[in-house]
DNA sequence: GATCATAGCTTACAGTTGTAAGCGGAGGCG
DNA sequence: CGCCTCCGCTTACAACTGTAAGCTATGATC
């Protein structure tokens, strides 16, 4: 498994970027990026490079223009990097991450309801 | 204010150390970690140093070893990291996030409970 | 007082990331 | 057919990270 929990901030833009589009040519991804990183073109494209390095993107060619995709998940990406912060920095305490996401941004309507479906079917499937 | 969203996980490996112990010396730093991470005695003495750069830790001298102590609490770095991850992976879909620490971790018996809780408070004191 | 262990300070070196310029080839325009 | 533009490929270079050895000073020991 590749190491989905230690990815950049860069990378991750660009894999945002992917999984919306689901594909997106390199001017594409850069169109999208750059009103918002200020990145020239080049360097998009060495980021998306890298990133096929790592396989977490691939690409197919369409003319002489290459159409990138992403390998892995935002659901992947997401899991792990949950994983990771609850075990790292949050020592398993699942409630203090639960508490500081409730405090630390902007919390739709609709949202405590949909948390406590959540926990709720938890519970039915769980052992807790 | 610091970035407290991108702190690598060896830099953490060491804040734990120092958020348990309140204070410690390079040596009890490293004896701490020693088993987990390997590290030789000076690989943690320079993630110390730079963790000192960063003005992450700072010490005081007690004869001729170094105490340590985190700059930064751990709530700050809980906080301003699950901000990032919300924000940046999640795009702010709370529930999803929540969803993911469910199923990624090992609940502890009484954590359903206890976030349950943690809603109910949020509720009352936010506007949803 | 000389020696030895240990503490921290300085330096090292490869790999990754941020940020991009330069180069060579393919398509389009005149 | 030749030139310009745009594409991706290769190279660049500084900062940061992982990992640690070497140097120097100081406290302890004989």
């Amino acid at each position: 498994m590749k190491d989905l929990g230690r990815i950049s901030e860069h990378q991750l833009d660009i894999l945002n970027v992917l999984w919306e589009y689901g594909e997106a040519t390199a001017r594409e991804v850069h169109e999208a990026l750059e009103p918002v990183t200020g990145h020239a073109r080049k360097t998009t494209g060495t980021l998306l490079h890298r990133l096929e390095k790592q396989r977490l993107i691939t690409h197919r060619e369409d003319g002489r223009e290459f159409v990138y995709r992403a390998c892995v998940t935002r659901e992947e990406v997401q899991e792990a990097t949950v994983r990771g912060v609850l075990g790292q920095l949050f020592q398993g305490e699942l409630p203090a991450l639960v508490n500081y996401a409730l405090s630390s941004s902007e919390v739709e309507p609709g949202d405590l309801a949909r948390i406590r479906a959540l926990i709720d079917e938890h519970q039915r499937g769980g052992s807790d």
